[in-house]
DNA sequence: TAGATTGTTAATCGATTAACAATC
DNA sequence: TAGATTGTTAATCGATTAACAATC
């Protein structure tokens, strides 16, 4: 799937009148992601203001262009004040059309498995585990994070009940393919990817592949340099 | 700190002959990073070859513009065939500067720091877990990876005995902030912040927070729409 | 009021893309 | 050879930035 042509350059000139385009450039999106990500951390903080400035030095994106992305949408700031934290995080969750609740589905009870469901890093983003599986039959049955480790077997079945739309994927890299083939014959079209591996899968479905070594590397690079 | 400080546009002037400049654009430095990822779980899985078309299919960028980034620094491909992955693998990691060795600390014995220290996510690129701390006098002492976890009192000592230069952080957010300063004063400059916390730094300090969850939404955005 | 910070403009710079000759 | 894919150019589009009036 080629993203970029999803983006349309059009909505660029959306009035400036609490609209939501039809649908953002990835830039845009991923912007506002990254605002959502520092936004999500200090409410947890208990900050209730935050000023382009500070989102700024928290997300290493220029403050003239974050005032330029948020006023596209509404005028969300005050003057001399800043940006309401609450109130900015629920304007980009519209936006982003993404503010409500979505079931995925967890696979792998090992370390990272466990870590994943037993934190609160995907529900404070509305999305909720609601089934863990795993191939190893001794751990098929016994409880990780309130929940019940499941057979692979029963996936289609579990996909349809609870309606699952993202399957993350924190088991080894030989498992990763076969288990990824099984996901997407289930009906899931959003695979996060942990396990290292190269997945091969149909167009319509969305891989998303996480590498924390990867972004460290980037972040050497400007350290060192 | 300003990354974006760091990029000089006059590198993009660079000759076509194999050397490194000195320093690379912030978007070319993230691209090349992007790229690497994608190698190494190709290298993983077997591949001896990747064209630039497989490469954009699997980074979401432009395949032309791959063939740009990689073109400025030497003619990395074949015609007809392709890039070696192990060749563009070794090319990639020269350009970033990050070919060598690192020793990281990692901090909380938990699940997240157990899946950690035991896959090779970090090993894969040269990051070396040589300490695991832990808060908990019920850890300290037990192995973790081939780790023994030890006590954060011993933390300046460590940092100076291993040579560490990045301290990766999985304990809950509450504890995050106190750590970082203990982090900081023991003179480590590069914070991979896993908590979810907000953390104040003194401006030497590079602080990378890594957010699946707001990633899992990017993704779901242009899904959805 | 005075200081701070937003919202917005205008200018510049870099990223993106299509197209195609070169060549494996 | 024929097909495939790189390396490179030229044109366009979007991102970035400085600057500042508006205003909290």
């Amino acid at each position: 799937m080629k993203i970029g042509e999803l983006a349309d350059p059009a909505v660029e000139a959306v009035a400036n009148d609490d609209v939501v385009p039809e649908r953002l450039s990835l830039g845009v999106a991923a912007r506002l992601s990254r605002y959502l990500q520092v936004l999500t951390q200090a409410k947890k903080m208990g900050r209730e203001t935050i000023s382009s400035q500070e989102l700024s030095e928290y997300t290493h994106v220029n403050s003239t262009q974050i005032r330029r992305d948020l006023s596209g949408f509404g005028k969300f700031g005050k003057r001399g004040v800043g940006y309401n934290v609450d109130s900015l995080v629920a304007q980009i969750r519209r936006i982003l059309q993404t503010g409500g609740q979505h079931n995925i589905a967890l696979f792998g009870a090992g370390h990272l498995g466990k870590a994943i469901a037993s934190s609160d890093i995907f529900a404070d983003h509305g999305f909720n585990v609601v089934a863990i599986f795993d191939s190893d039959t001794r751990k098929i049955g016994s409880k990780v994070g309130g929940q019940t480790v499941r057979d692979v077997a029963d996936l289609s079945q579990v996909v349809d009940d609870e309606g699952i739309v993202v399957a993350v994927l924190a088991v080894p890299a030989l498992a990763a393919q076969g288990l990824a083939d099984e996901i997407v014959a289930a009906g899931v079209r959003i695979v996060f990817n942990y396990s290292g591996a190269l997945l091969q899968v149909p167009h319509d479905v969305a891989v998303h592949a996480s590498s924390p070594a990867v972004e460290l590397l980037h972040a050497l690079y400007f350290y060192l340099s």
